[in-house]
DNA sequence: CATGCTTCTGTGAGCGTTCACAGTAGAGAA
DNA sequence: TTCTCTACTGTGAACGCTCACAGAAGCATG
């Protein structure tokens, strides 16, 4: 009787008893599970018949031992954790990293690097190569993680393009200027000529890219761009209401507001509502992102789309080719306006 | 010649370049790196002096394929991902945990199982001994997710009293019929008497319990309990928002609303906005979790705090324990009151 | 002096896998 | 026939660690 006793599990069988049930040696067994080649297929057959069997599973503790390879991917976030917490991005970027992970079935370690004291860890960590690769969100300028990682020649992928690293780094961004000049010019379109703007943190790719669309698609249209039009903010749905808060102090005469994010954007309608102001009637609002609270939001928010599904598919492809010898890639995606009702 | 070519760093120190080193065996090394025990002082001393001379990092593939234990836990989430994205609580008790397993340098593993495929492919992967543990979030009865891995003699620790399960269990849950026992009395004490609730989803441990404190409370004041004034959601909040409305058609002469969860409440205020009631003055509002959103809805959420961040430890702990050899505990922690504006 | 006990240390074995290598069998070419 | 080439298979030897064991040294007890 094998009773399996609290805790204490049958030992699960090995791949030495798969060879004896399929009546080959452990080496062909070990060359079915490695994808098959220079195996016959009686074979084959055999020892796939005795794996489902012995209902064997590769221990990938001893595979990574002797490959020195972990089978697995950190996502690593090196965010003040207030952010991870707002921002629905993240959560959506989490989510498609780790079904496409989940394709290769490689499990995907979540590593909250909050504090120096956590950074520390597990760059230690990750350098000792407990894991292949990692998949770098959100990381500041002057975030030392990225230079670490890279130093130690760990794989490694932004999401958005690295400030201050060098271009031996891969990333996957979403076309951001491109996005936020898609944006200003559907404000323009619906006649709108002071248009404001909430920035993201200027020390962020996205954030300086999409002032940075805005200025050159009004610049294109020939309008001045008016510093008094331009509010600075942190992706937080504070500073998007006191951006608008300011904007609406420093001109007036605001007929629409392109805010970098959504969350930001639901701070700046908030602003706006208390302050009299009717959107879209008075004020146009676009966003950036396009979060799944945009579509709820009073009124539904007309915003850019990111492609985080294939941002996420991307990392993960760009990750596993690196870690399979390949060279670093940098990965551009298009964004795509979204038409609601807020602009 | 040694050259670490692109991507291949130099071989990793091993206990054995620690132990010639330090001028001692193999034994003595892994005996000071496992709690020190039988090994004299002046060993000790060579020891750690090699460790840092030559930056050696344990091998977690060797160590685990022996001891048979991965040091790591598995974070494992079966909710439908929108729940995931919505809920703010879930960020809180990932990154409590995150932390609380940070302290044993052991790191999580998140696991999305949203759909009956994924489930699959990590309860295989769980049961097949690649992580120590498990913390299971929010398991709706009926679940087969924890059924299957208690069977599987998988430690598990769940957020919340499982539903349906046996007592075997372990799980760690605030005291939410003790939590809504207190909102309801302090809604009581404002001279509320035609009280309503939107509960939380009644396959729900949470859901049912909160439902039972406020029945109990308002039976204990001698209070009738009036089926038209209790509605039934989901946590979203959209069905909070839904909850209000149907509450108000039923009955219009309500004075106060207890929501069973605060994404919920803010559902029920927009509601209540649009119904042209006004709050607190006309109708009270109570929510429940004090989720990061409720100080800054308008108006300010009146709430009861659940002890995230001791939740979470508290799970790690009797996780660890449980993956140690003790047996299954249940560990009810205490709620509090948060009285803002709303109520 | 032998015996036991405690503290400390080194050694060999083995965890389950992959990898390099040697070897076998069969087909085709000389 | 004999050689060579290819497709396939089995066999040690690692990978880096922990564990069990044996043994040494020191000290107290019989």
């Amino acid at each position: 009787m094998t009773m399996s006793k609290a805790g204490g599990r049958p030992r699960p069988p090995t791949i030495h008893d798969v060879a004896r049930e399929a009546g080959v040696s452990r080496g062909t067994v070990s060359r079915v599970l490695n994808g098959g080649h220079y195996v016959s297929p009686a074979a084959q057959e055999a020892v796939n018949a005795a794996i489902r069997r012995t209902g064997y599973v590769v221990n990938r503790h001893a595979r990574s031992l002797i490959t020195g390879r972990s089978d697995s991917v950190g996502f690593l976030l090196t965010e003040p954790q207030e952010r991870f917490f707002e921002d629905p991005n993240f959560n959506v970027l989490l989510r498609g990293c780790t079904q496409a992970l989940a394709a290769h079935d490689i499990p995907l370690l979540l590593m909250l690097a909050g504090t120096d004291d956590e950074r520390r860890r597990l760059t230690r960590y990750i350098t000792a190569g407990h894991v292949d690769g990692v998949l770098l969100v959100s990381s500041h300028s002057g975030d030392p993680v990225a230079q670490e990682l890279l130093e130690a020649g760990v794989p490694l992928v932004a999401c958005g393009k690295p400030i201050g690293l060098g271009s031996k780094v891969s990333y996957v961004a979403a076309d951001d200027r491109d996005g936020a000049r898609a944006m200003v010019r559907h404000l323009l379109s619906l006649g709108r000529r002071r248009i404001g703007m909430v920035t993201g943190p200027l020390d962020t790719p996205g954030g300086v890219e999409r002032l940075a669309g805005y200025q050159e698609e009004l610049t294109g249209a020939g309008l001045p761009v008016d510093d008094r039009l331009i509010a600075s903010g942190d992706y937080s749905r504070a500073s998007g209401e006191a951006g608008a808060e300011l904007l609406l102090a420093r001109a007036p005469d605001l007929d629409a507001v392109f805010v970098a994010s959504d969350l930001m954007a639901q701070g700046v309608l908030a602003a706006l509502r208390r302050a009299g102001r009717r959107v879209p009637q008075d004020v146009s609002v676009g966003g950036f992102d396009d979060s799944p609270a945009a579509p709820s939001a009073s009124p539904a928010l007309t915003t850019i789309r990111q492609p985080w599904d294939r941002i996420s598919s991307e990392m993960v492809r760009v990750l596993l080719a690196q870690v399979g010898g390949e060279d670093p890639a940098a990965v551009i995606l298009p964004t795509e306006l979204v038409v609601r009702d807020s602009a």
